[in-house]
DNA sequence: TTACAAACATACATGACTGTATGTAAACTG
DNA sequence: CAGTTTACATACAGTCATGTATGTTTGTAA
């Protein structure tokens, strides 16, 4: 084949992406060869190799596609968290679950990132990328769940971290038993009645933070409330 | 190598099972050889196929020695659930949690499960098992609920079926964030605390059951949202 | 004691898949 | 318009895994 001219290149390369996306999603990433990427795009490996380095980099930037609006809604809720705290979390979560169950493309990322791929050392980079988000996620949702103790949406004593990784195990939790089975609920409909169940139940019972050890004749410290 | 006992060879049985385990989870389950996990178990590939058809074969088996105690405790739960539902529900919660935390033998398997290997075609039969233990777990729970309801432990108007996705998807998500990074939370200390706060929720703002449709033709408008 | 079959080990044929090296035609540049 | 680079296609070498076929040794039953 002739060159082509540089958008040309780019179309390409999301063909790769659309491509990948589907083959993987059929066949899992290890038992996919990148001829069969190759194929399925309509090119050869050639075309591969030109724009990525090998099979975890394309897999690497089929993931990228689809973490930008995830990334941009934990910004918002950093900063709708100020005014009302709880009420920022809960519409990151009923957004993050929404988003998946109305995006075609989030699922077919989705279902492979949760269930078609092994994530081995020949991943440890996408999967390093995870964790990073991952905690930065926690980080925000707890620095929020602080906020909403401080304004006593939450009572005094709430476990803020513990509740962080609660809530985010849930969201993903749903996520994934979504994406295993796609038509047995309708993940948008019952999003926010769930997420609601969580945030009531950190209302009234929420993970409490371990007393302050007391020995005896020590002197009981009052933990300083972030504000 | 010569004949050995029945009991001999039960045993190369396990240590090859053992060795699967260890391979599959630094490695993944297609990124391993079988060559690979005869090595680990000191034996040849030979044994493999006298004892397991395939690597499908091996996982399968490796999957189902960890299944048992989990099924006895949904036993357990449906049988408790007449005096205490609730109770039993959370019981069956903190007890499948903390068994995971307490035993290496499920961790391994879990790891495995959760992030080592892929769905595809080969594993289909296995996935198969999966989604049936799901399915029989959901509908437990599901009942239970509806007992749980019977005996005003919930409110009347409670989505039983809704109830028990939710519950299932956190104890699974609860599983799986722990086993990408088992150093960063102690899963059985947090778990008891973390499904009553579910259970809580479920108390004070379950999800309901939609009420009767007093239109035939109220539709639902679906907005495709991007992420 | 023989005969069979269990429980493996060994050897082989076959078929990918990977990475790279090289070919090539068109687009771009000066 | 000639040279250069882009954007691939093609060809090749080497490795590796799989499944099976076959060999080997030894418990065990008759």
């Amino acid at each position: 084949m002739a060159r082509k001219r540089h958008e040309d290149a780019l179309a390409t390369r999301e063909q790769l992406l659309d491509a990948a996306e589907r083959v993987f999603r059929r066949r899992g990433v290890g038992h996919t060869s990148l001829a069969e990427v190759a194929d399925e795009a309509g090119v050869t490996r050639g075309a591969i190799y030109w724009h990525f380095k090998d099979k975890a980099d394309l897999f690497q930037a089929l993931v990228q596609r689809v973490e930008m609006p995830i990334n941009a809604a934990m910004e918002e809720m950093s900063r709708a968290s100020a005014a009302d705290p709880l009420g920022a979390v809960r519409s990151l979560a009923v957004h993050a679950l929404q988003g998946l169950a109305g995006c075609r493309r989030t699922q077919a990322v989705f279902d492979v990132v949760f269930l078609r791929c092994e994530y081995t050392e020949e991943l440890a980079p996408v999967r390093a990328r995870q964790l990073e988000d991952r905690k930065d996620c926690l980080r925000r949702c707890e620095a929020a769940f602080e906020q909403a103790i401080a304004k006593r949406q939450l009572p005094a004593d709430t476990d803020a971290r513990v509740a962080a990784q609660g809530l985010y195990a849930f969201v993903t939790g749903l996520m994934r038993t979504w994406v295993e089975t796609p038509g047995r609920f309708d993940l948008g409909a019952v999003a926010p009645p769930l997420v609601d169940v969580f945030i009531a139940g950190l209302k009234t019972d929420p993970p409490r933070r371990a007393p302050a050890p007391r020995k005896p004749a020590a002197k009981r410290v009052r933990r300083p409330q972030a504000a």
